[in-house]
DNA sequence: CACACCCTACTTTTT
DNA sequence: GTAGGGTGTG
């Protein structure tokens, strides 16, 4: 960009801290960043590509690596907003995302076509199955699952898994072979999984120099988020692009205390280290914080600060104190999932708020089941943050399956899904021979299938080729001009015709069919969405995108409670945020304290992320009992509540229309586990400040309006307290119920 | 070979 | 409480 517009253009310096300054600024040459939470990270990032284009560097030339796909759309927009589009666009993907679009040219190079597909969990697993059947290994003696993470575990540290890397169990039953089995399958595919993805990437650049210089004379700028959270594999990859004795114009930022990766394979390490690697690399710390209130970023620096192996660094704001951390308890999650519904309407009410300013953080994602049922009782907007769910229904991916072998046809996991779905008189027994007989060839299930062999009935034998054609007809189809919406809707006719016709001839489950028909349909109006955002884009394109979306790429702006788990939160904020379920055994997590230190250092890693995803509000919450599927446990409030010194902690707030217990928690710091079990069973009984529908101090009154999710809006004519409270109630055109307290809200009369 | 039904095992986080 | 596997029937 020439000189003279850069007056017209945003001071990129302006308003910038001295640190945020020199990271900005910073010459060429390997830079650390050490951003903490809310520190203006993102800012930053931009702002320093974006001066560097105003210098006349051509964006093409820089490469920005993002963790999710909605943080490369964010970066991407605010660097041309910097910029006023004035320059090229710099490449902004996630490392899946650029590592894709490098193998879809390099893909000859490691015996793959361009139209490759890629492999997710499910198509991993699905993948392991066939292999461990055709080896002979019954299913029993392993977990597909416990292979798929041998394999990925293999990948992210950078080598091609081998018999070493299989659980035992398996190498006991003979199956040594899988591993290699497995690669050779996905040979034959024609595809890749997402481990591959960056160690192909990274086994390339390494042995062919020269695709490593062309790629450092395309990108001699490189800038990556969220580093601490990058694998051994993908350092490699770094390393080939960036090689430390070059001095290279490499910025990596990151927070070692949102380390929350490791069962990914990442490795805080990798930044501890950077300085040792990257030698002579300049360090710059963003310790300001400009998110969150004083009495928040404490409470979250005093959790964290229990972590041993930190680079180090604490937090500051210029913002005043805010209000104290809430603590609160409850006896169910119920109750709790009701508490936190009534107090986003207070809130609402009270404050200016609306129902998007709110966050519920979850440690795992089945922890929304109550949360959706309270929030819909008190009519309160909610949705949760769940990108993938919509691809995971088994009638998309029978869709999916279509598209992607619309495009690769040796995709023998898609193969598998479409060739049932309809059912077209190819069952297990004749695809069990077509699966030995192309193993054997080293072939894919769509190549035997163009050779059937004797083993097969003549029928199947039929229908197989039926198959085949029809795949040859979409395939054509895709490869040709025709729009993208067409190519779809004719791909995925037969698929829906049949589902139609089920739907039809079903008299029960008929509404389940028809959502179901109605899903796929969803994903063909999906398709034809994204045909039109981008005209010229194949089917491939697409059906790469529907593989790298995750749920944080589907957090809502706006008008609704997001619900999500602390993962999928990373990177967000909220004015007011609910963590709730803070229990020993769920947050920390049981799972994760089985791997000791390390386990519960990233426990309390996620945990510090929860606590600072908060600008003016913060709510811990925890329950005495959370039911599992078989068993009811009787919980402990998490270790973490108790780190959080006494001085920044509500003890009480005021009281509301649900069986809350609000009461100070300092107390439990440094009690043993036994002691404070004691305490919170004498609570149940003694404890003046515990209220519950046996006290005399229940909301429910004869007359008052309440609201349930199913019945709409009633007075209450009677009350009947017992083990749990019931309200007989006069439903509007409902008539007359009962029904449990907990399961209306006040509602306000009208 | 396809479908309906029953049983069991399951929940950590996800590019 | 449910998804996916296993079993039995048409």
């Amino acid at each position: 960009m020439p000189p003279s517009s850069t007056a017209s253009a945003p001071d990129l310096l302006a308003g910038l801290n001295p640190a945020q300054r020199a990271a900005v600024t910073h010459h060429a040459g390997p830079l650390l960043v050490l951003a903490g939470a809310g520190s203006g990270k993102t800012r930053v990032v931009t702002h320093r590509i974006a001066l560097r284009l105003r210098e006349g560097l051509p964006g093409h030339h820089v490469l920005a690596l993002t963790f999710t796909n909605k943080a490369a759309a964010e970066m991407r927009a605010r660097v041309d907003a910097l910029t006023g589009g004035a320059s090229t666009s710099p490449n902004v993907g996630t490392f899946h995302a650029t590592s894709a679009r490098l193998l879809r040219q390099w893909a000859p190079r490691i015996g793959r076509g361009a139209n490759f597909t890629i492999y997710d969990d499910d198509d991993q697993i699905a993948a392991i199955k066939r292999v461990l059947k055709a080896q002979g290994v019954g299913e029993k003696s392993v977990k597909p699952s416990e292979v798929r993470e041998a394999f990925d575990r293999a990948k992210n540290e950078g080598r091609l898994p081998e018999a070493g890397d299989l659980p035992p169990t398996l190498l006991a039953a003979g199956g040594a072979g899988v591993a290699d089995a497995y690669e050779a399958e996905l040979l034959r595919s024609n595809a890749l999984d997402f481990g591959d993805l960056i160690l192909r990437v990274a086994q390339l650049l390494e042995r062919e120099p020269e695709l490593a210089a062309q790629l450092r004379r395309r990108w001699p700028v490189v800038l990556v988020d969220e580093f601490q959270d990058t694998n051994p594999a993908q350092m490699r990859w770094l390393r080939a692009l960036s090689p430390p004795e070059t001095c290279p114009d490499l910025t990596v930022v990151g927070d070692d205390d949102q380390a929350i990766y490791g069962w990914r394979g990442a490795d805080v390490r990798n930044m501890l280290a950077f300085e040792q690697t990257w030698a002579g690399a300049s360090v710059v710390r963003l310790e300001q914080n400009y998110r969150s209130t004083a009495h928040i970023l404490a409470a979250a620096n005093a959790v964290v600060a229990h972590n041993t192996e930190r680079l180090g660094k604490t937090l500051f704001t210029d913002a005043g104190d805010g209000h104290r951390v809430e603590v609160e308890a409850f006896e169910s999650p119920r109750d709790e999932a009701r508490w936190v519904a009534g107090r986003v309407r207070t809130l609402c009410r009270d404050e200016a708020l609306g129902p998007g300013d709110f966050a519920v953080l979850l440690r795992t994602a089945s922890l929304s089941l109550d949360l959706e049922e309270a929030f819909r009782a008190a009519g309160v907007p909610a949705v949760q943050v769940r990108g993938r769910s919509f691809y995971d229904r088994a009638e998309v991916r029978d869709a999916v399956a279509w598209l992607r072998l619309a495009v690769n046809p040796h995709d023998d996991v898609a193969f598998q899904r479409a060739i049932g779905a309809p059912s077209r008189g190819v069952g297990e027994t004749s695809l069990e021979a077509l699966s030995k007989a192309a193993a054997e060839a080293q072939l894919s299930l769509y190549s035997r299938a163009l050779m059937p062999p004797a083993s097969i009935k003549a029928k199947a034998r039929g229908a197989l080729a039926t198959f085949s054609s029809l795949l040859d007809e979409h395939r054509a189809l895709a490869a040709s001009q025709t729009p993208l919406s067409q190519v779809s809707q004719t791909v995925l006719a037969p698929l829906l015709e049949a589902m139609r016709a089920q739907a039809l001839a079903t008299r029960d489950r008929s509404e389940e069919l028809a959502q179901r028909v109605e899903n796929v349909e969803r994903l063909v109006v999906a398709i034809r969405e994204f045909s039109r955002e981008q005209p010229d884009a194949p089917l491939d394109a697409w059906l790469e995108r529907v593989k790298l979306v995750s749920d944080a790429d589907a957090v809502p702006e706006g008008t609704a409670v997001s619900m999500l788990t602390v993962h999928a939160a990373k990177g967000l904020e909220f004015p007011v945020c609910f963590v709730i379920g803070f229990e020993e055994g769920t947050f920390p997590h049981a799972r994760a304290l089985r791997d000791g230190e390390v386990g519960l250092d990233e426990e309390r890693r996620l945990a510090y992320v929860a606590m600072t995803r908060a600008r003016q509000r913060l709510t811990l919450s925890w329950c005495r009992e959370r039911r599992t599927f078989t068993e009811t446990r009787h919980c402990t409030p998490s270790r973490f509540i108790g780190e959080v010194p006494t001085e920044h902690i509500e003890a009480r707030v005021e009281p509301e229309p649900s069986r809350a217990v609000a009461r100070p928690f300092g107390g439990l710091r440094g009690r043993s586990e036994r002691s404070t079990r004691r305490s919170s069973d004498a609570d149940l009984y003694a404890d003046p400040v515990y209220e519950d529908d046996t006290g005399g101090d229940s909301p429910w009154r004869v007359g008052m309006w309440v609201w349930h999710g199913d019945l709409g809006r009633g007075r209450v004519v009677g009350v009947s307290r017992g083990v749990r409270t019931t309200l007989q109630v006069e439903f509007d055109g409902v008539g007359r119920r009962s029904v449990i307290a907990s399961w209306v809200s006040p509602y306000d009369a009208p």
